[in-house]
DNA sequence: AGTAAAATCACCCAAAAGTATGAGTGATAA
DNA sequence: TTATCACTCATACTTTTGGGTGATTTTACT
């Protein structure tokens, strides 16, 4: 008779077994409306990204001696200092509103002033001569 | 007489506010447990941290941290080095007794894991993260 | 005004650099 | 033992770079 005494407890208890429920069903309600309304929170996750920068030489200005001695006009440094920049002539041409053609003649009219053959050299060169920054 | 209307009230509705309590008073709970345990969204904010790096020393190693960090090998590292110094794929190719072939595999996988397309640029980012002097 | 240097650009050709793919070897870690 | 990785090299192809030459235009200076 197990599910007499079943019967009973139900019974006997149905006021709280009631009330259990309605506390579940609005429990239930109080999370459900949460998840509905409240706006999903940001948490900020701070990754540091290095940044690569160059040594505090915003400033720099090329050494004029220099470049007189060596012959080196206006423009030719500047193609000089953009090849330094890892540019490519036809970015460099982009960058002075050049045609591609006037890079080149720019860039070997250098590499024949600073006697190198590329412009790789071209550049280490020009650093160690204080050419470039 | 007011209070005594007022106390007729609650005891005709005792039952019906107690329940409506009970509902408020979980309806609450799911709410703060909804707060409590619903872990906030994520938001991954990248912050560019500036990285200054002193002039490389006279006697200059390779930042190991950095290297490994891109996973640059030890051949990839000679090969870049040299490139900085100004050697054409072939002139490195006979200075570390390898192929043209070989160096050019070399710089081609360097330029990926520095992310960059030409020499000249990794040239300047290997200076700038101290990979090269 | 006349001249020289600088700047611009074109065309052609050759060399160097770079990409893509595959493949073999040796050392080492799972 | 298998798997991975650095290293080596090759072939084929594309792009970039550099050399040589010549030309026109600007700019700067006497």
């Amino acid at each position: 008779m197990k599910w007499l005494e079943y019967k009973f407890v139900i019974i006997d208890h149905a006021l709280e077994i009631y009330i259990g429920a309605i506390a579940l069903i609005f429990t239930a309600l109080g999370i459900w409306l949460t998840l509905k309304l409240n706006k999903p929170k940001l948490q900020t996750v701070v990754v540091e990204k290095e940044v690569y920068l160059q040594k505090p030489a915003p400033d720099f200005v090329p050494d004029e001696n220099q470049l007189n001695k060596m012959g080196i006009s206006k423009r030719e440094w500047e193609v000089l200092s953009l090849m330094s920049q890892g540019l490519s002539n036809q970015e460099i041409a982009n960058q002075l509103y050049l045609s591609l053609n006037t890079v080149k003649t720019h860039g070997s009219n250098l590499f024949l002033k600073l006697d190198v053959k590329r412009r790789t050299q071209a550049i280490e060169k020009g650093k160690r001569m204080g050419l470039i920054g």
